[in-house]
DNA sequence: CAGAATAAGCTCTGACTCAGAGCAAAAGAA
DNA sequence: TTCTTTTGCTCTGAGTCAGAGCTTATTCTG
């Protein structure tokens, strides 16, 4: 495959029912280029045309570029800390399947096991069309593809026996973070910064377009940046995290109880329908996130914020006091037009999103 | 030109005296392949052959690509607050000319119709070899060449009236960055996070090589992250900046005493010899910069730190205060290989080596 | 010092990609 | 019906480059 029919296989699945006539503009090339290319791809089971919508003005009608119906697939998968879905995903983001169940926290053994077999499935199910793997997990994923994850109590798991093929996984903020680029709410942002509260913080910046994973995959770690109160002491084992600052076990602090064990869902109770003594803690937790945000703007430079998870209850529970401390903590001059803050789109599909999203990027390198 | 003509002109920058059998092998062509597009080159005058020095195993010498005597240059130029400079730099990055003076804080007039007169002569003198114009400045560059420097009162001036042609800009921190990271101490390093303390911190992270300027140009303002005390305000209308608590004004404020007018030399003069009651301050300073550092690192996940300006002092001075600092504020699972804080290699010449290679990058795109 | 070994460059052929021109097709507009 | 517009198809020619086979320049080994 040469670099063009890379591209137009990138647009097409950027653009899911992108026209050919549309796609050859998009490409720069002319029609006669389109045809060899296109008749290369659909020749090689990789797209497929079919009679496009009427456009309503004269000329010829052109074809809509789809998935070939026997083409490649990816599928992506998730791991949360109570669930693990699978989908089958074709080219340009539809999802063709779904499956999954609970799991409330079990050994990792435990997990593979059904995840596996729902893996194998969909492989047998879809006769060998999937191709790659990607995977979201709540940890963080090292390039040897070993998955820590402390909050389920995973060390150094060697996440490769999933799957032996094409496979790709990441962190689930990070994940989300590009998904919400790519066909969320950041998807016109040169500069992006996600932010996902659940049990601590994560996010990641997304730079025109390129998620930044780090050194290890561990990046977007911004809890652990030191905005915090620097008495109170963070599981990773540093003081002063910012995630301890903004999460459930900050509500529970500043409401002086202990941390409930489902902390995401206090939390979410609490935002939402605080009574007059929890109110000023959900406030103080909104500022705290507020002055953060601010601070990470500054520091990358970006010009959209979108938010995920308890981010999202809180955004709307106390948007003043959240975005006044935003805007106070900004440096001046960008205080005339500063980044929006908006809730992300996918909301929790992002991360499963995400990981179908690199498993195609994925795949698609090695189709090229 | 073609892709792979373009892929051998940056190999050939970025690695000065490359063989040229080396590069082809950097590339992955032939020899027939080489052939050709090194003899394209040479007749469009931008690179030239000279032998190469005995490799001392057996096999036919090969040559040595080298920039060619007519081919293009760039002109880098930096402005910083007491001098400017301009260089004139080859395919490879080595310098051929040098000038420049002192300017001491002028308006922004004073100092431009001298740095323009030193471009149109360099111009002329090298018989309008130079192609490109890169500019190294002490403040933020907004993507319409607009500049604005708070210390030396310079507010949205037109950096375009110095160079008609190509022409990119940046600030300094950033510019060192991509120069460290590119030449210098963090020229392996798959994300190095660069930071320069002068007055007040600027930086910027290079993610495999590609340095992260923001959505507008202005990324890598760290110092106005919320590490610093909620209490001191900073000059850039925030509180509690990361800036207050590690430069020349926070040891001032740390010693009781107002900011002198030159805090960088005073700041380096305490820090060199301390006096008994001026070491605690140093220590305290060099904490904060290294708690700071710890979180930067747990965030966008480096594994490298390079150190400019008063934060090589610091290293030098109170390496011991400022790395347990940073590894106490590491997550716990980083700190068995904590990413290494080394001082930057190329001293005061970054910022300008920074301009002289984006500027490259940009010519190289055009010669694409 | 004369091969042998080795590394590299040169030249030629053929495959491949793709731009551009010209023509054909399919729709709406007059 | 005929013209206009948009798009697709086909053909040609330019350009790139991999690979094979040969040549050249050097060091190594008797």
């Amino acid at each position: 495959m040469t670099t063009r029919s890379t591209e137009l296989l990138r647009v097409a699945h950027a653009h899911p029912g992108v026209t050919r006539a549309d796609a050859a503009r998009l490409l720069g090339v002319g029609t006669g280029a389109a045809t060899e290319i296109v008749s290369r791809l659909t020749e090689a089971e990789l797209l497929a045309e079919v009679p496009a919508a009427r456009s309503g003005g004269r000329g010829r009608p052109t074809t809509m570029l789809v998935p070939h119906p026997d083409g490649p697939l990816v599928l992506a998968a998730e791991i949360t800390q109570e669930v693990w879905r699978v989908q089958v995903v074709e080219l340009g983001g539809n999802v063709l399947a779904t499956t999954g169940e609970e799991h409330d926290g079990a050994a990792w053994a435990e997990v593979a096991a059904p995840l596996t077999a729902a893996i194998g499935d969909f492989r047998d199910r879809y006769a060998g069309r999937p191709r790659a793997l990607g995977l979201s997990a709540p940890g963080t994923v090292s390039p040897g593809l070993r998955l820590d994850a402390a909050n389920l109590k995973w060390r150094d798991v060697d996440l490769r026996t999933l799957w032996p093929g094409l496979f790709v996984a990441g962190n689930d903020a990070t994940l989300a973070a590009s998904a919400e680029s790519r066909r969320g709410a950041a998807s016109g942002a040169a500069v992006a910064l996600h932010l996902r509260i659940e049990a601590g913080l994560g996010g990641a910046v997304v730079d025109h377009g390129n998620v930044l994973i780090g050194a290890t995959g561990a990046a977007g770690e911004f809890g652990h940046m030191p905005f915090g109160d620097p008495a109170v002491a963070c599981p990773c084992g540093a003081h002063g995290c910012w995630g301890t600052a903004v999460d459930g076990s900050a509500l529970a602090r500043l409401l002086g109880r202990p941390t409930p064990r489902d902390q995401v869902t206090f939390a979410r109770r609490v935002i939402a329908s605080p009574t007059g003594r929890e109110r000023p803690a959900v406030v103080s937790v909104a500022r705290n996130l507020g002055r953060g945000i601010a601070g990470l703007v500054n520091g990358v430079d970006a010009d959209l914020v979108t938010l995920g998870g308890l981010g999202v209850d809180l955004l709307t529970a106390a948007s003043d006091e959240l975005h006044s401390a935003y805007l106070a903590g900004l440096m001046a001059y960008r205080r005339d037009d500063p980044p929006p803050i908006v809730p992300a789109a996918l909301g929790d599909d992002g991360p499963i999103a995400g990981a179908a999203e690199m498993a195609w990027s994925a795949l698609l390198l090695t189709l090229g």
